[in-house]
DNA sequence: TATGAATGAGAATTCATTCAT
DNA sequence: GATGAATGAATTCTCATTCAT
């Protein structure tokens, strides 16, 4: 299991510890089914000490969640993507976004597990997704929104289509490629993820009808 | 809460009912977080017998994990398909992804919270992801390739692509708009469900690109 | 240990050995040092079981008290006091005091390892002091303010005292008879109590001057 | 909160604090109640220093208890009634009983909190008890019967009375006074202390029925 | 000596599961 | 079969006490 960079958050030793647990036990079972006894041990802490630094096992959650949603996402989860939409204004869609999807597989692999429970919670919890939607969904449609606008005005990409339905399909493009990879990885090995990355970009550029 | 229709298990009323709640209360809450309390009183029955129909609360999620994923693939979910791809293989593609959309969307909507639970539930667990793998995946693979073959043959679908690729953008598009209407739906209010799957379409079969 | 006649609580036999033991082992330990694993040993019961009855260790101690104070304060503790002071308007003083102490007396000793937690608690919380002295004490004083001006009336008793400081001192007296059997009865051997209560009251009624 | 003089215990800077403190905490919440933590913190030390003055938080207690029994039973408890019964033996009985309230009274202010702590550890614990009976109720006592006893001789005071419950009944009016004042002061102003003390022994030499 | 982080035993509480009725 | 009271193991959380610094 990977660790995620957790030194933004100032956090100390024992902290970052419990919540890298607490993340890998989380992302194993769901927050529910793990229990603290086996994050302390996972943790090399004793369970008392999880309770000074959060309070209620709830607040773990809420620290994974809320502090890293806010926190990381402009940082992890939108500078890739701004990065990349404002340095390759002037290359070729089929480079951007192949540079964006490597981007965000990169970055998905690597906060991996906290993605994971942030979506888990997003989808039984209000609160989540209204944060996961205003501080993440919201801000990268922004930004695909003024990349789009740019490429539709050189005629590179078409005008006659809903930006939101195409920013949709990309991202769930990406989301299942991810999925297939993480979750689904059993069953379908790539051995050659550049050249897979080019038949989905082909696919989303060019559709799948003979012109 | 819209019911699930389990007529199809031949169960006796009161292990409907519990399956009922228990699947309510799964996807509300998640399987751990739902207590067998809850489930009794939601389901009008004593907590006791809850445990005469279902050696366990796991064995709960198996009978609606398992048991649906095996009865339900074949009857409700791929059924669908089958029926769209064989009655249609003259009608022009925009149309029959239309009626598979359209269908895919009625039959999540029809078994939305079930659909949930063993979404989540295939995250955490590998069992489950094997029985939605070889049952629904797999099975649904199965169909789309020879759909794929056949149009791709009378030269209307592109045969320079991976058909697994195609397959997994199709899906994709179609699971990330109901998410949209079922996760996010109160940031996303479509008016015509009909002009936005037209656009979906669109994008899917002509990609985004100026030709 | 004698029981506290719970029965008009109308309690079932668990909650009312629950109530039993709580209130024996509150009153020898304190409520924050009693357990609930002790209280649940002694009850002869399951933890578990004592949470059913009441949600949490406090709604113990919370039945004890005010449910207690104010269920029980007019039937235990003021009904005594008002039967003698009704029926014996006519009898001499000494013989309503003396009824009124053994009564008392009687009554302390039913209700005695609960009043001690009454009054262990009423001297550490605002709230429960309140229930004491609107349910009990301010009960007590207007009973005792009627009998007494009829006294005085009569010219059995001094009309040039303060009622307020009678009540108290009549009142003192028997706690600290009580206090001393209970608490500190292992130094003070009284062998006849009626002839204790006999000194008291003399010393009540004459004072301690030489006439 | 009034800080008890506890110059006398030739107690370091620290030491003293932490039994401040916890003569604070003890008497606001119970000895059980309240935690080191708080302790510690209401003290300005750390946690650890406690458990170096005192092995264990029962030791806070004991050395409240004991020692402050102990030491303070003759220095402060005791001296005050033998300098008033020693100057006082010409002086007429109700100036020597209005010095000895105003004294107990003045006292108890002084040692109030750690006098609670006292007394309701007492009612749990028979070493306390023992403590109490031994260092201070005896010894007044002792007092008492030789002050009583010089007045009887004297014709002032009855002798055809048990002086225990003379004794008794004197210090149950102080008590009750102070109980009056420090725990249900909030429903009994009195406006002039020097009167109401005046009533209290006018009831006490005189009793209550017309002579 | 002094700190306060860390420990771990034990407290309150929950909950799947059993069982007497 | 059906109930729901009862169980007790497991869980979250607390706190006196220890210990590295």
């Amino acid at each position: 299991m990977k660790k995620i960079d957790l030194k933004e958050l100032n956090l100390n030793e024992k902290e970052e510890k419990i919540l890298q647990s607490s993340i890998k036990l989380f992302s194993e079972k769901g927050f529910s089914a793990a229990t603290s006894k086996e994050i302390a041990k996972d943790a090399g802490v004793s369970e008392g000490i999880i309770f000074k630094y959060f309070k209620t096992k709830k607040d773990i959650l809420k620290a994974i969640l809320l502090h890293l949603i806010n926190i990381l996402s402009e940082k992890i989860v939108l500078k890739g993507i701004k990065d990349i939409f404002k340095n390759d204004k002037e290359c070729d869609i089929k480079t951007v976004l192949k540079k964006v999807i490597y981007d965000r597989i990169k970055m998905v692999d690597k906060i991996y597990p906290m993605a994971q429970i942030i979506f888990m919670e997003a989808i039984l919890h209000e609160e989540i997704r209204d944060a996961v939607y205003n501080n993440i969904i919201k801000k990268a449609m922004e930004i695909f929104n003024d990349f789009y606008f740019q490429m539709a005005e050189k005629n590179i990409l078409r005008k006659n289509v809903d930006i939101m339905v195409v920013f949709r399909s990309i991202l769930s493009n990406i989301a299942i490629f991810i999925a297939q990879k993480k979750i689904f990885g059993k069953y379908f090995k790539f051995e050659n993820i550049d050249k897979e990355i080019d038949k989905v970009i082909d696919v989303i550029l060019n559709g799948i009808t003979v012109q």
